[in-house]
DNA sequence: CTGCTACTTGAAGTCGACTTCAAGTCAAGC
DNA sequence: GCTTGACTTGAAGTCGACTTCAAGTAGCAG
């Protein structure tokens, strides 16, 4: 109930960061130079971060478990205020924006899963009558024909293929 | 209905190989250094692919979208026979050993995505109710408390945390 | 004030996954 | 048989995401 002026002990020093959010000192530095979070300093030139950046953590790391790059994280983090603490509703616009990218992820991991257990449930285990195991033989003569969903999001750049099992 | 023993066509050029997995050249051949896939030789020592090839190549990308490293992805196809083409049954068994990696994957995405839209829907933009915003404003005090889930597969090694908005 | 640990910096090193390069060879169409 | 484009090699370079290092300074307990 005390301090909106954050108090000493409102402040975490790097070790004490690293702590908390599981991440190396270094790592910390390193995120630090790339502006994904931010530091002040004590008159000794030591950085002290408040209890908000830990979240700007986490969410760095949930963006990189989405498959982002920690410019992109960068790109979302930027839409927050830099020297006030975000409102829930400045966090919300950040955290919709992943909303997409998770769904599609998930969209993506269950088409995969679908090939693999559909396969496996459907009895194909003689090579003879699955479309996934047996299309790339069986379009051998045929020519291209039979793809099997499994494509990636065109935004995601340079990727053009690798998602089919058949062929 | 002809080849059993594979004719020209059924063998690949590194450049045709490149083509239809939509990966260089180049990585094909750091594929084959790490022992993910394997060519004969023409007698002018030029690299020679077979069909199932790209069914191994579709593998590996999959494996490195469900967060596998390309060693890790040639354990998993090292358990298939090397000189002959793999059964249904082979490949099953190697993909069964995605399933609960791809069950894992989708799990942690459905719990970061609950906890966003669960806290997008809660009505918590006021930063006051909502405990995913709000638990680490209301632990400071408190202590180490709170924790909400989203952890990570201890055996996936050294990423002890990053996962959690709170705090 | 001493001593100790945690901090500071920039530069260099590492690791995975490739790409680029240079110099030379192969395969296929005309 | 010659040309042209695809192929060969090993070595080195790149990129993202960090880690390690060396030399020095801060902060705090006793």
């Amino acid at each position: 109930m005390s301090a909106h002026t954050p108090s000493r002990h409102d402040l975490l020093t790097i070790g004490q960061l690293a702590d908390r959010s599981g991440l190396a000192a270094s790592a910390l530095r390193y995120y630090e130079k790339l502006g994904l979070i931010h530091a002040t300093r004590t008159t000794g030139n030591q950085r002290r971060y408040t209890r908000g950046t830990l979240r700007r953590i986490a969410f760095v790391r949930a963006a990189q478990r989405v498959g982002l790059s920690l410019d992109e994280a960068k790109v979302a983090l930027d839409r927050l205020p830099e020297h006030r603490a975000p409102s829930g509703a400045e966090w919300d616009g950040v955290a919709q924006s992943w909303q997409s990218r998770i769904d599609e992820q998930i969209a993506e991991l269950e088409r995969l899963k679908a090939k693999l257990t559909g396969c496996i449930g459907c009895g194909c285990l003689s090579l003879t009558r699955c479309g996934l195991y047996n299309a790339a033989d069986r379009a051998a003569a045929a020519g291209p024909g039979a793809r099997y969903l499994l494509t990636r999001d065109p935004t995601t750049g340079p990727e053009p293929a690798g998602g089919d099992f058949t062929e």
